[in-house]
DNA sequence: TTGTTTTTGTTCGTATACAAATGGATTTTG
DNA sequence: CAAAATCCATTTGTATACGAACAAAAACAA
């Protein structure tokens, strides 16, 4: 006899999306860990989009990776003080820091860029190839 | 003309499953947040698992809610300083401590019980029905 | 042109996350 | 039983994440 609400009766975290999306990821976040030690999710998100877009300007690059302003910042950092990311001053507005890919964060990049595409297919393997797709297409409507 | 690998070439941050995911699950923290403002979503599962599981050891609680001994331990701490969450020392094993609800944590529970139901509702929103029983099903493999 | 609003980068505070190391207690094993 | 292995909880260190506040610079408005 319990004075539970129905709610509180039916909420079972194992079948929330919340719950499996975290799970999924941390499988996700192993995977990547175990393949690429070299560096973090995040940091690699940000190579690969500074790859992708040229120099661009740090809150900029935030945006493009899905980093506030805040986050981005030590992921940048962390990235410079390796040498792998170079910055100078944007003389038309002295507010920015442009940043650009080094020599060495072009060849590491360039190292660890099928590897991540690994990452991905590892992270996909308990799907069939028709259910990765679908997969794919249903999580690209929930971001 | 670069010299980058075909990889370097192909590779395209927005399509891999990993930023996808993160994405994805950024979203439904924020729909979280905006549904619970009283508890994080790491507090909420503890908070339901203890529920779901009745009286539980620390590290139990954290390997069923996916977190680890270090999380775990700084989770129930927050919610011990709430007073939501009660340790007592267990008489047959001095190593660990016996974690329970109090009151108010129960009380808690049930009330936000059906706005987290609505967090999950809220964050398939997007898909129709027939897809979120393809996309529980298909995240459910992932983890 | 002056005053408002935005943008940029930074800092602070809090909350996950996890690896690794620790000390104490329990269990397993030889 | 004694040694080895395991488990519990804790601590330290690093890395996301994000809200909030900030100063300086730029864009915009009246």
């Amino acid at each position: 006899m319990t004075d539970d609400s129905d709610a509180a009766r039916a909420y079972c975290l194992d079948d929330q999306v919340g719950f499996l999306m975290r799970r999924a990821n941390q499988r996700h976040l192993a995977i990547f860990a175990y393949d690429i030690p070299d560096l973090t999710p995040t940091q690699f998100a940000a190579l690969a989009k500074l790859h992708e877009l040229g120099n661009t300007t740090q809150n900029a690059l935030g945006r493009a990776t899905a980093m506030d302003a805040a986050t981005i910042k030590g992921v940048v950092d962390r990235l410079r003080k390796r040498g792998l990311v170079r910055g100078s001053p944007d003389p038309s507005d002295q507010r920015r820091t442009c940043l650009e890919l080094t020599a060495a964060g072009r060849a590491l990049f360039a190292e660890l860029a099928p590897r991540a595409l690994d990452v991905t297919r590892h992270t996909l393997e308990p799907l069939s190839p028709e259910e990765r797709k679908q997969f794919l297409a249903l999580l690209a409507r929930l971001t």
